[in-house]
Order: C-alpha cells, then sequence, then structure tokens
RNA sequence: GGCGGGUUGGCGGAGAGGUUACGCACCGGAUUGCAAAUCCGUGAAGACCGGUUCGAUUCCGGUACCCGCCUCCA
C-alpha cells in the first residue's frame, strides 16, 4: 500500500499517516461562515484538502475515508444581513430570516466549489444542528476544572491547559506581552476565551444551563468532530490563519473535555491566497469571489490547476498570467486524452501526491506522460486530481457561461470554417475567419478529425445578434 | 513587541549534498495554403555574508528584504 507523508504543523516535520483505522480514515476540515459568497482565498483549501480526500480515497477505498466539513451558521455576520432585512420591514421572524440566508449561502457554496471540481466532503454539519453536543461538552469542561461561568459567559481557563500554545508555538506570557488580547474585566487571564455567550431578544439563542445564549466560535468544530469522528480522528486542515487562536482553542477544548482521545493527529494548514502580493481577506477588502472569476469567464478547472500548480504550503498570487497558463496546460492535457479511456493513476503521480501533497511535481508528471503519449494513465493521473471529470475542451475550458445559443452558434462557424477548408477553398475560409475575428469569436484549426476540425473561442465580449448579422 | 513562514533562471514553480525538474516566454531548426498549433533543439537559477564538506542552491549560523498570525478571516 502507498505511504502517505504529509507535513504536520504541530511537529513541523513530514509525519507518515498512519491511520487509527484503514477502513475508516478520518478528515476534519474548517469550512466557511455562510453569510455570502465564497471568496477565491476561501477555495484554496476546498481544492487541497479536495485533492488529499481523492488520494486517500485511492489509496484506502472510497467507502474508507470519511471527510467532514462544517457550515459555521451561527455567527455575528449572519445575525447582522439578517437584523438589516428585519428592520427593511421583511415580515418573517429573526431565526427564519437566518436560515434562509443560511441555506441560500451553502447552496451558492456548493454551486461554485463544485465548479472546482471539489467532492462533496462526506458529511457537512451545520453549527446549529449540533448546539446539543457544544452544550454537553462546555459542560463538561466546567465539571473537570477547564471552564468557569462569569456574568453569563462560560470562558475556558487557558492556564488550566499547559500544553495551551504548542500548536502555534507561542507561551501564553509571550501573547500577553504582546498586549493585542481583549480585555474583559470577567476574564481570570486576558487569554481566555468565550465558550458561551449571553443573546438579547433580538439575537439567536438557545436555551441553556447558562441562560439563553450562543456558542462561541471555536467549541463548534470540537463538539462537530467529536460527534461525528470521535475523541481521535486522523487529519484536521485548514488555512494558516486558522491555526491560531482556532485551531488552538480547538486543541484545548477537545483534549481537556476527552484527554484520553488526543483529537487530530496530524494538522495541516494550507497557505493563504495572495492578491496584489497581500493576503485576499475581508478585512482588506481586497477580494473578489469566485462566482465573479467563473462569470468572467475563467472555468473552474482553471482555477483549480493553477491552485494545484502552486504547493499548498507556499503563499500563492493569484494572477491573469497563471491562469493563462493553467489554461494552456489543460487544453494540451484535454486534446492529449481525446478518445482515451481512463487506466489507472500513474504510480509516479501517486508518489508525488503521496508526499505531503506534491501537486505541482504531479503535473510534472502529467507532463511526462503527455509526451509519452501514455493516454489512459494521463486521463486517469488528471482525474485523480479532480481534472478532466467532466466533459473537457468546449465546455470546461471557456464556453461555460456562455448561453446555450452562443454555444450553438459558435459550433456552427467553426463547423463552416472547417468544412470550408476541408474542401480547400481557402479564401472563403480565411474571410470567415476574419469577419468572425471581428466579432469576438477567434476559429482555430484542430488535430481533431483528421486534421480537418476546428474550434471557435470566445475572445471577450460577445454580441449574438451583431455575429448573427456579420456572419450569416 | 512576540511567534511562524518565505527569498530558485525573463516569469511561474519542485525535488535532491555531487548527475536535465517541469511549465510558460525567448532564441534556432522542422513542419504548415495563411493564422494558430505541433515536433526537435540551445541558452538561462537558487537574496547576501560566513561555516561544515573533497564538493552546497540543498546542512548550520548571521544579515537584509517580503509575507502571515497575535482582531472576523481559508
Amino acid at each position: 500500500m502507498t505511504t502517505i507523508r504529509l507535513h504536520d504543523s504541530r511537529s513541523r516535520r513530514k509525519v507518515e499517516l498512519a491511520p487509527l483505522d484503514p477502513a475508516n480514515v478520518r478528515m476534519y476540515v474548517c469550512g466557511p461562515t455562510v453569510y455570502d459568497r465564497a471568496h477565491l482565498g476561501n477555495a484554496r483549501p476546498v481544492v487541497v484538502f479536495d485533492t488529499l480526500f481523492r488520494l486517500l480515497r485511492h489509496v484506502y477505498g472510497a467507502d474508507h475515508v470519511t471527510y467532514v466539513r462544517n457550515f459555521t451558521d451561527v455567527d455575528d455576520k449572519i445575525n447582522a444581513a439578517a437584523q438589516a432585512l428585519k428592520a427593511a420591514g421583511d415580515p418573517r421572524s429573526l431565526e427564519a430570516l437566518i436560515a434562509a440566508r443560511s441555506d441560500e449561502t451553502i447552496g451558492w457554496y456548493h454551486e461554485d466549489m463544485d465548479a472546482l471540481g471539489a467532492l462533496r466532503p462526506t458529511q457537512e454539519p451545520r453549527a446549529t444542528a449540533f448546539i446539543a453536543p457544544m452544550i454537553a461538552m462546555i459542560e463538561r469542561l466546567i465539571a473537570r476544572g477547564h471552564a468557569y461561568v462569569a456574568e453569563g459567559h462560560v470562558l475556558f481557563d487557558v492556564r488550566s491547559y499547559p500544553a495551551y500554545g504548542a500548536l502555534s508555538g507561542r507561551s501564553i506570557d509571550d501573547m500577553i506581552a504582546g498586549a493585542r488580547v481583549e480585555v474583559a474585566p470577567y476574564k481570570r487571564d486576558p487569554m481566555d476565551f468565550v465558550l458561551w455567550k449571553p443573546s438579547g431578544a433580538d439575537l439567536p439563542g438557545w436555551d441553556s444551563p447558562w441562560g439563553r445564549g450562543r456558542p462561541g466560535w471555536h467549541i463548534e468544530c470540537s463538539a462537530m468532530s467529536h460527534e461525528l469522528l470521535g475523541a481521535s480522528f486522523d487529519i484536521h486542515g485548514g488555512g494558516i490563519d486558522l491555526q491560531f487562536p482556532h485551531h488552538e482553542n480547538e486543541i484545548a477544548q477537545s483534549c481537556c473535555a476527552y484527554p484520553e482521545g488526543g483529537f487530530a493527529r496530524i494538522w495541516m494548514h494550507n497557505e493563504m491566497l495572495l492578491v496584489e502580493g497581500r493576503k485576499m481577506s475581508k478585512s482588506l477588502g481586497n477580494f473578489f469571489t469566485v462566482r465573479d472569476l467563473l462569470d468572467r469567464g475563467v472555468p473552474g478547472e482553471v482555477i483549480r490547476f493553477a491552485f494545484l500548480s502552486t504547493h499548498y504550503s507556499k503563499p500563492m498570487d493569484w494572477t491573469a498570467e497563471k491562469a493563462a497558463q493553467a489554461r494552456t496546460s489543460l487544453i494540451e492535457f484535454a486534446e492529449a486524452t481525446t478518445g482515451a479511456e481512463a487506466g489507472d493513476p500513474h504510480p509516479d503521480v501517486i508518489a508525488a501526491l503521496a508526499d505531503d501533497l506534491n501537486t505541482p511535481g504531479a503535473i510534472k508528471v502529467l507532463h511526462d506522460l503527455r509526451k509519452a503519449d501514455a493516454k489512459s494513465d494521463l486521463l486517469a493521473s488528471l482525474r485523480l486530481l479532480g481534472l478532466m471529470n467532466v466533459k473537457t475542451s468546449a465546455d470546461s475550458l471557456g464556453w461555460g457561461p456562455r448561453t446555450r445559443e452562443e454555444h450553438d452558434f459558435a459550433l456552427l462557424i467553426a463547423r463552416r470554417y472547417a468544412d470550408l477548408r476541408a474542401g480547400k477553398d481557402y479564401a472563403a475560409a480565411d474571410d470567415l475567419r476574419d469577419r468572425a475575428a471581428s466579432v469576438g469569436l477567434h476559429l482555430v484549426v484542430t488535430k481533431a478529425m483528421g486534421g480537418q476540425g476546428a474550434t471557435a473561442e470566445f475572445a471577450g465580449p460577445f454580441d449574438l445578434a451583431a455575429a448573427r448579422e456579420a456572419l450569416e
């Protein structure tokens, strides 16, 4: 069996993945807060851990991997969005408005991540469906002396857990010296964080032993991973920006509630997506959504390939140039696999992925396979990476957001161009090509159909009515 | 201020203490009705300063610069 080695953020070294139960390899990845469209940065961990999920399924069997990714639907930004609707006169209850907003956002998320070729995780729990387990875990933490009640809040006592800070390599005292912690009079230690907080009448809340309130951010992942994966599991993933405090707090909660469990064995963190050299983030306002890109005609497959071309542990700058290169490579692979039946992924591709998900190394092998004309190995290898799973070329490489009519029209013109060339009426063919170019349709000869094929690509804005007039 | 990561050829981007990464672009050649594509080939690197070594871009130390976290974030 293939040995998978992964870089463990906690021990800061590459370790061999030795599943607790090879018949059920378990992975938890922090998912989105569902209040708006996912931005491109949100998509990076989705693609990274989807690739790992695919590798695990390949190695251990598709039915022997459990991948859990949560939806955070308890959040002040969602509350704010719902309150704004209510203030605008929406008659529905706050709870109904929040549920509607979450449902809508989850729908968008699925659409957009599907477009990137990401498989749906085995389970996608919503925080609101796990309030009872969260309350139970908080009670357990209080009972074990790791949490305390103060002014309607329940707080985790970081001093009660000596290993606090181990994941992110910092000490409580160092962090306090940094003096950027929230000061609250009811905290025993400035680093103590909220497990439960009170909700006023204008906020969603659940009854609890500490009154009506809502959970803090971190407890949901601890509670849901425990419910769905157990007290210990194999891999926990997320963006590096979650390493502190989110993951540190998860560890503290889970390990104090269930010290015999040990929680996640391997911690993986993907580096950030940059735009113009800066992290894409909500607070910087430099973000655009996956949907923006898809609507601009960048295929999801191109986005995925661009992500895979940089190792997950390195920051990646999103540029138009990178997208163009990804597209070029994908077109080559699409043409190289035309008509092929998928065989097995090439061992070198597996080996590259098994070495801490070395996707750039895997892409190098793809190029080797293409040059060797190993079609079936290449196709299977591409699919293992989540590429070429849909009909390729036209649909996946640029025509996606076009309407059916535009698509059909482009095919018609390409067909006509190919026919003219086949009839050696080059003057008419060239004329058609020039006129097509003038309305934004790029006609190119392809090797399909014995060298008699042609394809049409949309190059920028396209006006179907004007094109019809010019070409028919 | 504390902690963590990075710096590779024109650009993107890996591995490995000594033998071609790879892709894009460029250049030369082949092929082609024209465009494009394709094929073959050449060249080009590892921030800076020290150390270890027969040999370092690869290990160790330092310097500079960049980025991230410490505040919602993937």
